[in-house]
RNA sequence: GCCCCCGUAGCCCAACCGGCAGAGGCAGCCCACUUAAAAUGGGCACAGUGCGGGUUCGAGUCCCGUCGGGGGCACCA
């Protein structure tokens, strides 16, 4: 150390210091704990447990080897300051963090290293733990959890029992009583099944029903459930996927390998069902509009009808074709349809022979149109979901040879397979109407299909082109009905009302949304709770038996394959624990101990992290997942509904506070929804929703810099030479320049700055400082390292108004503060406050830099202000505080004590500058009482001679006066 | 193709209900301290709000168009 530092500045070794003693002392004294009212930890006679209560949360990290960089933390640094301000106000404060220590990143990095997966994901998150704590973190370390502690998964288990022993009943009274459809226990259909209450499908008595019989009807209701049915097979990660992990162009999220359609038994997780709720209950959250938007648009709610077709077959019988269709006013112009090349009734409908006079055109050179169909199905088979969009623009089909009739007119409309139909949405069929539908257009032009106009377009309307907009019917009507000269909505009512009557159409709500497959085969994560028996029946573990625990195996790293072999099969990694498999046991069902085989499978990772805002609460619970109690008082209703929520909406309670990345926008975010809102039908939680307010924080970008080949450099390496004339700086990288753009941080940009860097070099508190200068919460940043300094010089400064840097003296005086001292405090307490509560940290930190700028400038620094800025100074950088705290001689933390207060008196000022504007340019300031009558200012204002000699004798027409603030003369 | 968000000093960002464009920081320049440099402290300068219209007494803020950046959905019937 160089002798000329004086030996009590704020440099980074001493804040490392008082950092190191913080932390020690916040732990020992376990400073940040929270009281719970009930359950194990019930502490109902703490103070705060009636001052109210917040609960602020971050989306738990993965602990992946890589370590934090200095984006990671934004978030984490934000609630930690929340939380911190929200102590100050007396109120019971849970802030706490875990692990998302299941799931592929933990595993691939444990493959990787060759070692087991615990034990790396444990030793990264000693990492993580490190980190997160030199950087000051106040989370209540009692609380906190990771996904695979067999304590935690027994109670992810438990809940997914509770999903496959449950149905929706969408008959069911809600909870709340004010709507339909609720979940119920699958025990309660059994009932009404064997009562005969409720009729089997084939109309059998219940008692009849093979054990496999009664299985399958049961699964059709389950809300988790084996199904086989065409799903994503990723062999590069040798595991199947959710939709929701797939990307638009068909790859995996993670890892971007091709993903294939295969037909493969899987475990789904029934969240359709939960669709409308899922849709409508985003109006009473406080979230982002662009993540509710996201949700809406993935779940797809789409209305229309679903309306009959009949179409003659081969064998001289007919069959009823049905599609969904979102405009049934258009149905006088269905000139065709359409059906996707998997639809189920091709088999029945397509004839021998092509019909006499059939346009060859539509034939495809096939001699019949089965060998036509045969082909083209063939053909859309071997295509991926990917080269079928690719090919969206060139509209090909074959004719199947059928002819359908248009119930509105009779027509004989010609029946079409096209790929541009998909199986999976609505029916998988389509009555095509080219007038209206520019998809429809293509194909009839293509293929030389009429196309009837039913709609009026607007003058100017492209001849060439389908009309998809508002306007009067025309050409529909027929004997019984008319939509002629009637608006889109009207029509359609009418016409869906007269085809109802005739039992031809039903009005029909369709989603985007599928049900969620749950099973992967990878190793890392929660086993089912499932048994298989002899018959092939599956029965969940009993929940006595529960955690059902990972065993070990020999080799826990999964099967995976050429990423492109579309042809192989998954390969459930527990399936090699042949003892683990295997098992005999009695469920207690009264058939006594019986061979089971265990289920293989493990859940995707999602599954842990759609309720450890409920663990949080009351991790220490043995009887439940959470105490009823306990999760009543957290994140149960309050009174009010949300701001943004529409007249009448009830508040749905949930986490008051969720930071994290809006890469979860689905995913994460919908599945915990789905969990909760099952979890609330079943009675366990008095929560409609895991997370009342969310904020999704931006992400902290790097500078790349690039040499002239185009190839990364190392940033920290880079010098800057601003230019003479105030123009853009250039680069240099060892002499040769370099381009600067924004992108991520990343190893292989050579741009990664970590936290421990930034510990080292200016201490945890300046970090957290800048972090929380760089902007709002929720937006995108650059890092800047340099510019750190200037949180650095701030707390510098802080310190130095308390501490003398040559003797370590405490400088402060006891005097009053002079008025202007007063007043900046006064005025800073209050606008300090606003921006915490608002999360604003970014001005509330500039707010504090101002008034401490100006207590630099005195002789000497009043105590009376700057004890109020040292409390105001530490939820953002709390060591620094506690330490001044303790040199001023207070005993014990400053974690509880209350925010200073604003004296409303001292932020009035007695006179204030009014603007005197002359046609809205401003012309004369003014000083003046603040509490000025808006005539006498008026006069004044008039009186000015700038106001005179810019209105020049002109006539006044009007007067504006916002008083005290503003005058605008206008002439 | 459709939808959403964002454009303010060289850079990161403030600006409440439409009312003086600037709170804070970085970089720059000057000064003090220093043998010198760094660090530190003090001071100074810098934009009329991407562009074009409109509404208004008055627009960074509201409306329309346009350009640029970011994101979501996409043969969804």
């Amino acid at each position: 150390m160089s002798e000329r530092i004086p030996e009590h500045r704020y440099t980074a070794e001493l804040a490392g210091r008082i950092e190191a003693k913080w932390q020690d002392r916040w732990e020992a004294e376990d400073t940040f704990r929270s009281a719970n009212p009930a359950g194990p930890w019930a502490e109902p006679d703490d103070p705060r447990i009636t001052r109210g209560h917040r609960y602020v949360m971050d989306m738990f990290p993965y602990p992946s080897g890589a370590g934090l960089h200095v984006g990671h933390p934004l978030g984490f640094i934000a609630t930690d300051v929340h939380a911190r301000y929200l102590r100050t106000t007396g109120m019971n404060v849970l802030h706490t963090m875990g692990f998302d220590a299941f799931g592929l990143p933990a595993e691939q990095y444990a493959v990787q290293t060759g070692q087991h997966p615990r034990v790396t994901t444990e030793r990264n998150m000693e990492v993580y733990r490190a980190q997160l704590r030199r950087l000051g973190m106040g989370h209540e370390r009692r609380r906190s959890l990771a996904t695979m502690d067999p304590d935690y998964y027994r109670w992810t288990q438990w809940i997914f029992t509770q999903i496959r022993e449950s149905w929706y009943d969408p008959e069911a009274t809600s909870r709340d009583g004010r709507g339909t459809g609720r979940a119920r226990p699958i025990s309660e259909l059994v009932a009404e099944l064997e009562s005969g209450e409720r009729a089997t499908p084939d109309g059998r008595p219940w008692a009849q029903l093979s054990a496999v019989e009664r299985a399958d009807v049961l699964d059709a209701h389950r809300l988790a459930y084996v199904s086989a049915a065409p799903v994503n097979w990723c062999p590069g990660l040798g595991t199947v996927l959710s939709n929701e992990e797939v990307t638009a162009d068909g790859k995996s999220e993670r890892g971007d390998f091709p993903v294939f359609k295969r037909n493969l038994s899987q475990w789904m997780m029934r969240i359709t069902a939960y669709a409308d709720r899922l849709v409508d209950d985003l109006d009473r959250l406080d979230w982002p509009e662009k993540v509710k938007l996201i949700q809406r648009n993935w779940i797809g709610r789409s209305t229309g009808a679903n309306v009959s077709f009949v179409v003659g077959t081969p064998g001289g019988t007919r069959e009823t074709l049905r599609v969904f269709t979102t405009r049934p006013d258009t149905l006088f112009g269905a000139t065709f349809m359409v059906v996707a090349p998997e639809h189920p009734l091709l088999d029945s409908i397509v004839p021998t022979a092509w019909p006499e006079g059939t346009d060859p055109a539509w034939h495809q050179g096939e001699e019949t149109p089965l060998a036509a169909v045969a082909a083209y199905q063939r053909m859309a088979s071997t295509k991926s979901d990917v080269e079928r969009q690719a090919d969206a623009r060139a509209k090909t089909g074959v004719f199947t040879g059928a002819f359908a009739t248009n119930p509105v007119n009779g027509a004989r409309i010609p029946v079409f397979v096209a790929d541009y139909v998909l199986m999976g949405y609505g029916t998988g069929a389509i009555m095509a109407v080219p007038g209206q539908d520019q998809r429809d257009w293509d194909f009839a032009t293509a293929y030389r299909l009429p196309i009837v106009r039913t709609v009026q377009p607007p003058e100017g309307h492209p001849e060439d082109e389908a009309f998809t907009g508002e306007g009067p019917a025309i050409n529909s009507a027929n004997d019984e009905v008319s939509l002629d000269g009637l608006g889109v909505e009207e029509a359609k009512e009418r016409i869906i009302a007269w085809l109802a009557g005739k039992g031809l159409a039903e009005p029909t709500v369709t989603y985007r949304l599928r049900d969620w497959l749950f099973s992967r085969q990878r190793y890392w994560g929660e086993p089912f709770p499932v048994l298989w028996d002899e018959d092939g029946v599956a029965h969940s573990v009993p929940d006595h038996l529960l955690s059902v625990e990972l065993p070990e195996v020999p080799d826990y790293s999964p099967r995976t394959y050429d990423p492109e072999d579309a042809d192989s099969s998954p390969e459930a990694p527990l399936a090699r624990a042949t003892d683990w498999v295997h098992v005999e046991l009695d469920l207690g069902d009264g058939r006594g101990v019986r061979p089971f085989r265990r289920e293989t499978n493990t859940m995707p990772n999602w599954a842990g992290s759609c309720w450890y805002h409920l663990r949080y609460l009351d991790p220490a619970n043995e009887e439940a997942p959470v105490d009823p109690a306990v999760e009543r008082y957290w994140i149960g209703p309050r009174p009010e509904p949300v701001a943004s929520a529409p007249a009448g909406a009830t508040d749905p309670g949930g986490v008051d506070l969720y930071v994290g990345g809006v890469e979860h926008a689905v995913l994460h975010l919908l599945y915990a929804r789905f969990w909760q809102k099952v979890l609330y039908d079943l009675g366990y939680v008095s929560s409609e929703e895991p997370f009342r307010r969310l904020i999704n924080q931006g992400m902290v970008e790097a500078y790349v810099y690039r040499d002239a080949r185009g190839f990364p450099v190392p940033a920290a390496e880079v010098e800057e030479h601003p230019s003479g004339d105030g123009g853009p700086a250039t680069y240099t990288w060892q002499g040769q320049p370099v381009t600067q753009e924004h992108g991520k941080m990343g190893k292989s940009l050579k741009n990664v700055v970590t936290p421990d860097e930034m510990c080292e070099q200016y201490g945890a508190d300046t970090f957290r400082v800048y972090e929380m200068s760089m902007g709002p919460l929720e937006q995108y940043r650059p890092w800047e390292t340099r510019a750190v300094v200037g949180s650095m010089r701030f707390l510098q400064r802080l310190w130095r108004n308390v501490v003398d840097e040559e003797t370590g003296e405490v400088t402060v005086t006891d005097a009053p503060l002079d008025e202007e001292t007063d007043r900046a405090l006064h005025r800073t307490i209050d606008g300090v406050r606003a921006d915490y509560e608002a999360l604003r940290t970014n001005t509330a930190v500039a707010k504090m830099i101002e008034l401490n700028n100006h207590l630099t400038k005195l002789d000497v620094v009043p105590r009376a202000a700057v004890e109020p800025l040292v409390q105001m100074v530490a939820p953002v950088a709390p060591h620094l505080a506690e330490e001044l705290w303790e040199r001023l001689g207070h005993d014990g933390s400053l974690t509880y004590e209350p925010f200073p207060q604003a004296d409303p008196a001292k932020l009035v000022e007695d006179t204030v500058t009014c603007v005197v504007q002359v046609g809205g340019k401003v012309r004369d300031r003014l000083e003046v009482p603040a509490d000025i009558d808006p005539s006498a200012l008026e006069e004044l204002a008039l009186a000015s001679e700038k106001v005179q000699a810019f209105v020049d004798g002109a006539p006044v027409r009007k007067v504006i006066v916002r008083a005290p603030r503003l005058v605008n003369v206008v002439v």
